[in-house]
DNA sequence: GGTGAAATCGTCGCCAA
DNA sequence: TTGGCGACGATTTCACC
């Protein structure tokens, strides 16, 4: 992981779809290396894929929400994982310091899926409470860097 | 936004580096075809770009964050965001309802970073209050969905 | 890490349904 | 309009230096 690197990993970030003399010719390196490089960094596990980013309300779809969870006492992580992926709707999870345990981003319809979406994430007890913010709108969206 | 584009869609958010061709042959059309549909959905806004997905554990970097944003009354959108855009470690940021106002998802490189981070954004007081929430670990993580 | 070569792919104009 | 075909230059992807 040295400076070149770093560098094509920035240019795949801002546009997957880059061939690799295109970023050959901004790191000064041939086809063949930048390629080489890029393979290694994804059996290393740095760059763990390439997807398209697209932008829900032009695809018609609906609301997204931030859900904070609180769990029961004792309640394993796993379990949660595995309730959480579970819902195709839950986009993103984190674990997280603070008064909650757990933070899901989710990608529903309306609000009446939500509301469907959390009674059923606390139905097995190990999530016991959540409290929602819906996104009113994004105002930074940036690769994933 | 027919079925076959959102099958386009779904086989480019698995993977945004797939070749027209093998798209069509899954989709059963043929690779310009596929071409046309995708530079349709890109200049319609569906598909906002292509990007690469780093595991930043493996990149070693550092500390990610949820920070829930505190407006000054009569602050707007748009300075809150043109604030955080100045600062790269803000990755997402969205605009909620309920208690916050708006929450931004950073990666810094450690407490200390977010720390400074947080006193950047208070500094002009469009900004009155943060709470932050750091994320322990990443429970789901799907392409961008 | 570079080079060269072969297979594949991106991309365009043109024509058919 | 939307999709297929053919063709050409660019790209991917090897083996080898």
């Amino acid at each position: 992981m040295d400076p070149i690197d770093r560098q094509i990993v920035a240019l795949l970030v801002e546009d997957a779809r880059r061939s690799y003399g295109d970023i050959g010719r901004r790191v000064a390196l041939s086809a063949p290396s930048v390629k080489r490089r890029v393979d290694r960094l994804r059996t290393g596990g740095a760059i763990e894929g390439f997807t398209a980013v697209l932008d829900h309300d032009a695809l018609g779809a609906g609301t997204e929400a931030l859900v904070e969870l609180f769990f029961a006492p004792g309640t394993l992580l796993d379990e949660v994982t595995a309730r959480l992926e579970e819902h195709p709707e839950v986009v993103e999870a984190w674990s997280v310091t603070g008064d909650a345990d757990a933070i899901a981003r989710v990608r529903v319809g309306d609000a009446r899926d939500l509301e469907r979406l959390i009674m059923e994430l606390q139905r097995d007890g190990s999530v016991v409470r959540t409290r929602s913010q819906i996104v009113l709108s994004r105002l930074v969206a940036r690769g994933r860097g």
